[in-house]
DNA sequence: ACGTTGAGATAACATTGTTATCACATCGTT
DNA sequence: AACGATGTGATAACAATGTTATCTCAACGT
């Protein structure tokens, strides 16, 4: 994992991926999903994609290079369900569909979201062309909220730095509820809820 | 780490801590402060000691019941940082300077935050008595809340629910700051007054 | 047709957490 | 006081991990 050396690079966003590039992803991804982080092993993806486990670094570089794949593709679909629900003429109900969206995709894929904001794989740092490409999501909060700012039901303020806001909280809020800290009692789906309307209360 | 048999038991607050062990404790703690959680091995952790491997065993059943003593000590300080500051008259500033230490401490111990937040240690488990240890938290925060809601300052609501929406919320913005996730641009101590004033603004 | 090159599989290596083995000191009993 | 039991602790072994090295062999150029 310490790959410090000066050998060639391996960017998150590979123009082209083979079959076998392919084939290897898809089986990491499957296992980090149905099995967890600690699946994700050199050994068990190559196994499971049916070829040996130099593939694995004479395609991806190491075991890093295919984390920081599903770390892209993980943003990647995270982008594409919030911006399911197209633009309606409610500013405020559109936001609200985008953290509702947030949300499921947190509960739904919540290995993948573990590899996207916790540091679940030993080692592994995002490149900045992936970190980049993570917060190129916020994009597209931000420029809802600038709606709603110029339709004026919320207050004026920097865009980016209130998509920021807005998406911590979100994040906030499901992190915890994922893992499970905190007394059981707590009802985080209510919680979640409280924080849209704290939002739209607090940013009006 | 797989250790599902029927051992003993050594839980996370343990009654007494012998030389040896509280040694091993201290190692363990600057270690993961001056170097990160890929430091924290078995092996180095006896040996900043200057005891044998097998004191971890001994001691504290393996590398996760240290780790579980971190995790439960974090809780403990990040509650006296939180705590630090006393009651006032004005509820609104004792929460806003709650808030404040919430974000320094992580600020400051970093990859304790890491042990307590994310799952940095892999096939670490926060058992269930340090959980709800780590929960117990949310009381100190809910009494506050719960005295702005009396004083009227806040609007009356499930105090602890309230809390841990605050509590979410200040975490996440302290998540994402220093997992420098979204653009390098976004000012986060920033992000985070505006987070305490959407809160209060949100909440009242 | 023959040497070269490059890819891919097998095996080796260092490091991890964990467990087994074993030496030896300490303690209770006769 | 001598002897066995007990248990503590250090050394060494083990399985699994990411990674690197070696080796085989097929494909290609001259």
């Amino acid at each position: 994992m310490t790959s410090d050396t000066t050998g060639p690079h391996y960017p998150a966003a590979m123009a082209q991926l083979d079959s076998v590039g392919s084939t290897l992803l898809k089986a990491a991804s499957d296992l980090l999903a149905t099995e967890g982080p600690a699946a994700l092993t050199v050994r068990r993806i190559a196994t499971a994609a049916g070829v040996s486990t130099m593939n694995v670094y004479s395609r991806f570089g190491g075991k890093d290079g295919v984390v920081e794949h599903l770390f892209v593709e993980g943003f990647s679909r995270l982008g594409e369900a919030m911006n399911a629900g197209q633009a309606s003429d409610d500013s405020i109900a559109d936001i609200r569909v985008c953290g509702l969206a947030y949300r499921r995709f947190a509960v739904e894929h919540q290995t993948l979201y573990s590899v996207m904001f916790d540091r679940v794989v030993p080692d592994f740092r995002p490149s900045i062309e992936a970190q980049v490409l993570a917060g190129s999501t916020l994009q597209l909060l931000a420029t809802r909220l600038e709606r709603a700012m110029i339709a004026g039901t919320l207050r004026s303020a920097d865009p980016l730095r209130t998509a920021a806001l807005v998406w911590a909280t979100c994040h906030g809020v499901v992190s915890l509820e994922l893992k499970a800290v905190g007394p059981a009692a707590i009802d985080w789906p209510a919680v979640y809820d409280d924080a849209m309307g704290m939002i739209v209360r607090g940013l009006s």
